[in-house]
Parts: C-alpha cells; sequence; structure tokens
DNA sequence: TTTTCTTTATAAAATCTTTATACAGCCGGG
DNA sequence: CCCGGCTGTATAAAGATTTTATAAAGAAAA
C-alpha cells in the first residue's frame, strides 16, 4: 500500500524496535542504522524515502549529521531527541530538518507528522537528475555518469560536485566551499580544493585542461555550468 | 529582505499584537483576521505566503477552517492551538495542516518552523539582474552577461563595476571609487582607475571608444547609465 | 592492501601594478 | 589666428605579484 521506506538512525535499540512495529504496522518499509557512520553510509547506498534522526547519537554530533545528509540528500528529514531546548529545535530546523518531535513521543502523532512530511514531498517525486549533454548527475541515486558510463567519485569528491552543481550557474567562493565541504576549521586550505577540483575535472570534463563545466573564477572561487 | 507574508487568524487580540510584532521584526508582512469568515475572506482576496491558524475561532471549528481552506490553498499553514491533545494534532496534521505548535510556544521555535515551512515551499526563485538593455548583471551569483554570453571579469573590474552600477546615474569621483574599490591609501592613484575604466569599456561596451555605459566626467569621475 | 585524503613542491597562468606613450581640448602670448 | 605648454584622459605593454593547476609523496582510512 504505502511502502515508502524510511531510514531509523538512533542508537537505542529499544527505540528501534518500536519504531520499526510501529511503522512496519502502518506499511512502511524500515530500515534501521546505530550510528552516525553507518546512518551516512545507509543513506547513501539505499536513499530512503524519509530520515527519522536522533540527535544524541553516540559517534558524531546529530547536527552534523544532519548537515551532512542535507548536502545532498533532498527528502524529509524528521528529528527525534530528548533534547527539548529552544536552540537545539532552532538549529536543527534551521539545518534542514523538516520537523523536530521530542521523546519521549505519542505514536500517533509521530505517524501523522512523517504523512505530513511525505505528503509534502510527493510533488517532487522523481529524483533531480542533471542533464549536461554528455554528463548526467542524479544528486538522490548519487550516481554520476558520462557517456552513459558510471563515474566513480569518491566521498569528498561527490560532496564538492553537489555544492557546485545544486548552485549551478553562481560563483561559489573557496571559502564557502571549503566551509561546507570540509567544515569551518579549513576556509584557508585552499590547496585541498585545488587539488579536489583538479580531479573532478580529470573525472568529469572531456579536456581537462579546457574545463566547461567547472569553470574558475580567479582569485573568487568556482562556478558550474550546465550547458 | 524576506518580505513573505503571513496570515495570522487568531481571536485573541493579544495573540495576535505579540505575532504581528515577532513577525514583523523578522521582515515579515503581516495581516489579521480575527474569525474562521474574516480569515477566509482575507485568504482569499489576498493569499499570503503563509497561514497561522488558531484551531479555537469563536464562529467554526478550526478543523473545519483548516478544511476549507486547504480545497485550493497550497502555500503553508501552521496551527497554533492550546489543544495539545494526539486526536487534535493528528487530525490537523491529517487535515493539511504542516506543523502544529501548542501554546504558549516559544518565538524563537515558531520563527524556525516558519523558515522551515517556507523553505520547504519556495519554488525556483532566481536571483534579482539588473538589466540594461544589452547588459545583465546578477549581482548574488556574480554573473555579468552581455548578449547573453557570461563575460569574464577580475575582481578589481567586477568591484568596479559593482560600484558604478548600483549607483547608477550616480557621478562617482575618482576619489571616491578608488578609496571602496582599492582602499583609503590609493585615492592618489588615478591611473589604476583609467586603466581598469579601459578595460571595462573594452569587455562592456559595443564599442570602447564610444561607450555608452561607462560615461566619463571629465575632471570629476565616471558615471554609468543603464539604457 | 588498496583506496582516499592530506600535504608539499613547482611550473604555468592570470591578474595587478607600474611605466610609457599618445591624443584632445584649453588657454594665453606671439 | 596659430602655436606650444598645460591638464586631463585613453590605451598599450612590460614587470611584479598573486593565484592556480598538477603531479607526486606521505599519512590515514577502508
Amino acid at each position: 500500500m504505502n511502502n515508502a521506506t524510511i531510514l531509523v538512525i538512533d542508537d537505542e535499540v529499544q527505540i528501534r524496535k518500536l519504531l520499526q512495529i510501529t511503522l512496519e504496522s502502518n506499511d512502511y518499509k524500515v530500515i534501521q542504522a546505530s550510528t552516525a557512520k553507518e546512518g551516512m553510509i545507509t543513506t547513501a547506498s539505499h536513499p530512503p524515502d524519509l530520515i527519522l534522526l536522533d540527535l544524541g547519537l553516540p559517534d558524531d554530533s546529530g547536527h552534523h549529521v544532519l548537515q551532512q545528509l542535507r548536502a545532498w540528500y533532498t527528502k524529509p528529514i524528521i528529528i527525534l531527541s530528548v533534547q527539548s531546548s529552544e536552540e537545539d529545535i532552532v538549529k536543527a530546523l534551521d539545518n534542514g530538518a523538516n520537523d523536530y518531535l521530542v521523546k519521549p513521543f505519542r505514536t500517533g502523532e509521530l505517524l501523522a507528522r512523517i504523512r505530513s512530511a511525505i505528503r509534502g514531498n510527493l510533488s517532487e517525486e522523481n529524483d533531480p537528475v542533471i542533464d549536461c549533454g554528455s554528463l548526467q548527475i542524479d544528486l538522490l541515486a548519487r550516481i554520476v555518469k558520462k557517456n552513459n558510463e558510471i563515474i566513480k567519485l569518491t566521498t569528498t569528491e561527490y560532496t564538492l560536485l553537489c555544492m557546485l552543481v545544486k548552485n549551478e550557474g553562481k560563483v561559489l567562493t573557496h571559502h564557502y566551499l571549503l566551509r561546507e565541504v570540509w567544515g569551518p576549521g579549513y576556509i584557508n586550505q585552499s590547496q585541498y580544493l585545488r587539488v579536489f577540483i583538479a580531479q573532478l575535472r580529470k573525472k568529469i570534463e572531456d579536456d581537462a585542461n579546457r574545463p566547461v563545466h567547472i569553470v574558475t573564477e580567479s582569485g573568487v572561487g568556482y562556478r558550474f555550468t550546465a550547458t
């Protein structure tokens, strides 16, 4: 009936069990992850239709996980957290969470909020595939094809390409890209950026010496052009 | 900056005042309605970008109002209610509400949830583009086009052009331009200015010898004309 | 082990600064 | 009137500096 896939990222096994039973009895397909790392990998390998994310993960800050996911994952993310402080809620929502429920939550309300989130997302059902002639990028499926052949990109390369593609046409500054891809502590490591831009060009440009898609704006940053 | 219009439907005048002050100080435009009927009419005559709806209206059930609105209104509706029962929340969400906050609410959280709701709804908005006939300047994307072709400008050239364009029609003195573009220590280097004005003209004017956009005001400075 | 990321090094390219030269208009004296 | 010096301007081009591209080696992670 429903068949939407929901990924539960939570370290408490009881919560995961409860959610699995609740969700499956409402015809959702449930997959699980118990750590931030596992959650990221699962999201990448089997992109779900919605993510339930606990902020209190053992191996990484939930807010950081959210930011990382939102770099490319566009479907709903609902936060489940014992933290009820306004600061946490505002931060999570501004980082791209669609909703925030404080534990313990009422299952009926959770289900209603899941329905609401999925409903709101239904309109843009198909994967956003960016097509630039010989180059095709499916942000959600995390697949990049050139001349119909899948190109293997490393995590960093993919994140960087996502940032550029999502802001197609705009010039992104070195600082911005470094902050979004590597983190705020790396805004002066322009060299990292150059290295990875060069690698991306070698992989996606027809002629890396005459880049068409990834254009450098000297002294400012880089820009992605689709055409 | 923001300019999204928010309609507040609530019968308590204190709540409306509070919301008006809170929202307006966050650059939203606020319109109000104190009854269900008034709310419906206002929504129809001036469709807002988001509705804050109180469930406890004097003249009609809030759930009924929500259903009526959702018959045609597609933008976000956030419920504000003193009712915290699961039944009410589930009903409201399933009737098409995007979110549900229990009164008394925290203003920071409300604002974050409003941002989240509007964010999810915003369609392909493109940047404000300054259009001067064959010349187009997108300040946000940092892109200058002439006859729809992207012109490559260096950092200094772009900064200088920005100063001129932002003060379109006004004469900017040598001193002013030098101070703004190069810094206060360069106000006597008129030569720099001449060099870069010449380069800009070569790039954006149809005929650099007969400049139309960048006009020199002898003895004073330069002026940018859009037409 | 293999892959990926970080770091270092160096050559090449782009940009900015600086200098040089040319032109046009203006004014006063011859 | 006309000519030379003056001022303000335009443009080219050489040099200096900054920024970028790329390879490759070492470190870390899978």
